[in-house]
DNA sequence: GTCTTTGGATATGAAAAACATATGAAAGGC
DNA sequence: GCCTTTCATATGTTTTTCATATCCAAAGAC
């Protein structure tokens, strides 16, 4: 049974007439005589009683109809319903994102929730390894994540919006902070304090950039913990563990009770982020509306 | 949006592949090719990622999938139910129906139940004429009611399926019953005691030839009551209000306590009865079930 | 590496379906 | 009685759908 027919039938039954069918379908009158004709025939089942002049349901035909409606309501709300999630009005949004990112991510998610309040957005915390892995599997659309990726798989290819360089901080704890000198600090003054680092697989390269940074500066980095988790990193920091090197965004995205943050001064390395996704990938209606948008602020 | 390529569709989103879908479709890979790129284009909307040999549901894709089984599920139950209530195994059966011909009615309305429980049977008593008028306004289908039909609309054709004539019997009161003498009653007798007759208006031709056959037997008929009930006549005649004059099989179909039944032995008058419905209309499956298997017990 | 296999897209012509125009029959309004 | 309305049928045209042939890319065999 064909929607087309189904839906020249439901017209007729509205409209009591094939004639007055026919010109509201915008077609001629025995084109419509005819598809009628041939529903019956392949229902096997007469569907009006040709009256004198006006067509009467048949009891089948009555029920055919009820179930038209719900058929062709159905349909009808699906195509819209593709359409908005496509549109980007509905659907989910499937973002992975590293916590050292995660400010970069609360502007889009506000504007997403007040602009699309259909949208539901799907988060999934991890390292940058992680969510690239995750990616592959399709289990996050796009990833907000710390360069560089030392992507393995090579056999796809990715886009990226690269998110502003910005530089590393410390995050020291206000009872330690008398230590420090002035609103900046210097890298040589870092080797006397225990430091906080994102751990060594979770950033990646980032790690090994940071050391290097230590090493060309010529200080020997004292470090007290590595941590996977940005926010955890705080954390600790703020309860006077140690002071945190993290990108300064971070601190925007996570509370800074008790800590108090210094620029590094001669710290010659940057943090680099981006939003990251599969090349080749035909992504969701609300994710390429928000990449758009993103391009739009960020660049593409 | 088309039943057939919907259809498509899920045929591909279930196979993974274009090329097997199109196997399990009896048909061709290009033309199965072309029309999912023409749904795509009519949604506006990728419905699977094309990667490198494997075809992947997008979200788009994926909440189409959903929306196809019920779609296409809701169609075919459709076509199921509507060729199952054509064919009377299931629907409704709308009969009318005149108490003087309840027993009639009995044991196909047993066969009904007892072959097809899925098909409802509606009920609507009535006298000739309300029953005929009801059946010109679509309430009823068939009517099971006594000859002659009195029927003023003489635009509608009727078929219809003739029951046995029966003869009239006496109805009298247990308690009054030694009045009369043998297994018969002679109509001479009659006119002795207190008459039960179908009301005028409800039986239409029958009253008058009931009343005709008194007459031509020289027989003043002693009328205690006109009832537009037959069921409501038996209660009157076991309530010792008279006797009634019923058509046999009525006393078949209604309790006979307190009552004793008489031939009534030279009364040249049959009781006639049909089952009735519109020519032209184009009746219930149920209805033409049944309507054959009495044509198949009763003769066309 | 080359060769084979497998799966998808495109091009073109043929078959089938859907449609419009013209026309006829039956029923209701005047 | 005549005109209008409405459904049905007949016939030809347009559109849609399909199959065949071919190409391309990727994956597996060797």
């Amino acid at each position: 049974m064909d929607t087309k027919r189904l839906r020249y039938f439901k017209t007729i039954a509205d409209e009591g007439q094939i004639t007055r069918a026919a010109r509201k379908l915008q077609m001629a009158q025995p084109p419509l005589s005819q598809q009628l004709k041939l529903l019956e025939e392949e229902l096997n089942v007469q569907l009006f009683d040709r009256g004198k002049r006006s067509l009467q349901l048949t009891a089948a035909g009555a029920a055919l109809y009820e179930k038209a409606k719900i058929i062709l309501g159905t349909i009808e709300d699906t195509v819209h319903e593709i359409k908005a999630m496509d549109s980007g009005e509905m659907g989910t949004l499937s973002i992975g994102v590293n916590k050292s990112c995660f400010y970069y991510l609360l502007e889009p998610m506000r504007h997403i929730r007040a602009n699309t309040p259909n949208v539901k957005i799907q988060l999934r915390e991890g390292d940058t390894y992680t969510l690239m892995q995750a990616m592959a599997e399709r289990d996050i659309e796009v990833a907000f994540v710390r360069f560089p990726l030392n992507i393995e798989d090579f056999t796809v290819q990715y886009d990226a919006i690269t998110l502003p360089a910005e530089r590393y901080v410390l995050a020291v704890p206000t009872t330690h902070a008398r230590s420090i000198e002035g609103v900046e600090v210097q890298m040589q003054h870092l080797s006397g304090i225990p430091l906080l680092l994102l751990h060594r697989t979770s950033g990646r390269g980032q790690y090994e950039r940071v050391i290097g940074a230590f090493h060309r500066a010529g200080v020997q980095p004292n470090i007290a913990c590595e941590c996977p988790d940005a926010a955890m990193l705080l954390s600790l920091a703020s309860a006077g563990i140690g002071a945190a090197i993290v990108p300064e965004s971070t601190l925007q995205a996570f509370p800074t009770e008790g800590l108090q943050v210094f620029p590094i001064a001669n710290m010659n390395v940057k943090a680099e982020a981006a939003i990251v996704w599969q090349r080749e990938r035909y992504l969701s209606g609300p994710t390429r509306r928000m990449l758009e948008r993103m391009r739009g602020i960020y660049g593409g």
